[in-house]
DNA sequence: AGCTATACATACCCGCGGTATGTTACGCGT
DNA sequence: ACGCGTAACATACCGCGGGTATGTATAGCT
């Protein structure tokens, strides 16, 4: 067999994202081989390097897709919520979003482990900035508009909360002994009410 | 020529260590061959191998050697100001130290990007909490004897409070606007305080 | 002095990512 | 309706990388 149609093609281009998806998140990056991706899905690598320009050219598009769909959902949430309730709250709100994500194996070891080491921290840091960083600087800066927090720690503010909703996402799926969705929700907001 | 005297061979050792650490720093672990490392010493791989049982060994006592130094410095720093003024001024030293380390490329890329991504995050998490993680972990817990921090707060605080000095160690080092060393430590504060 | 374990060097293997080259049929223009 | 270019794969192959099996000479203890 040879060519399929345009819709067989793209079911196989996101069968291979959905199988390295799952492969990436349960081996890893590294231990995952792309024949083994192949095999999975009964095709040849000539397939794979066809839809793909590269192995990291996979990764980089599982990363996106993730990347995207944790940006699509958190951003709704926080504008949801900001229609209803105080700034304060639809900030929140978004957090919300981002810490399930966090705690999601799929999104640890995709975007938050593999991710920087194969994308290198300065490409890591640029794909980053128009899915996760900016989010939550727009989020502290609004904030600071609506007189929150101060405005001259917004940007130091905003790298540090997402690092350590980052942090706590692991201690939660960890399930470390004294960190709870609750303690993390309650320190989270602590953290940053006092930031006026 | 085939052996060396005892003292050679610990000297090639922590060689080897030296170039390891330079170019998995550089150019990352995944783009750096074990060759490489041999040929800018001189060797040849039945060295490598005979000092270290892989890579990912060789890689490991990097890691190790480079989150030693780390911990002797910040420990020694906390506890020398411990004896000289508050707790929690005390506290803040020792994370100073762990700042400063988090800027240093050196650090990013080795203990915190590529570590993670090689040791993976469970082994990450063991090994680092012998050395990173109980040392934050010990301060907040000691803030808190001393009523600087609530008691319910300290596992979800401390996670926390070391992730967000990372993602702080990273805006630093990329000069990011906005954020400065005297914005960190400023929100950095602000962030503990908050926690009573 | 002699033996053994150490500190390397040499030679080799295999699996991996990637490429060059097919081969088939879809779908578009005419 | 019919070519026909090109999309959607398959096949065969390459080079390099980590790792190993084996050799070898000397350091250092008995």
């Amino acid at each position: 067999m040879a060519r399929r149609s345009k819709a067989d093609a793209e079911k196989t281009r996101e069968q291979l994202m959905d199988v390295a998806t799952w492969l990436f998140e349960s081996k890893g990056y590294a231990d995952t081989s792309v024949n083994e991706i192949c095999e999975a899905l009964d095709i040849t690598k000539g397939a794979l390097f066809h839809h793909f320009k590269s192995k990291e050219g996979l990764f980089l598009a599982v990363w996106t897709r993730l990347q995207t769909e944790m940006d699509n959902e958190a951003r709704a949430a926080a504008i949801a919520a900001r229609s209803r309730t105080d700034p304060y709250s639809a900030f929140l709100a978004g957090c919300r979003v981002y810490l399930k994500y966090a705690t999601r194996r799929e999104y640890q070891k995709i975007v938050l482990v593999d991710g920087p080491a194969i994308l290198g921290i300065q490409g890591w840091y640029e794909r980053d900035h128009d899915l996760g960083t900016q989010n939550v600087h727009a989020g502290v800066r609004y904030l600071s508009k609506k007189g929150i927090v101060a405005e001259h720690r917004v940007d130091a503010l905003a790298v540090m909360l997402q690092s350590a909703l980052n942090g706590a996402g692991f201690a939660l799926s960890r399930e470390e002994e004294g960190v709870s969705a609750e303690s993390v929700y309650d320190a989270f907001e602590q953290m940053v009410k006092a930031l006026r």
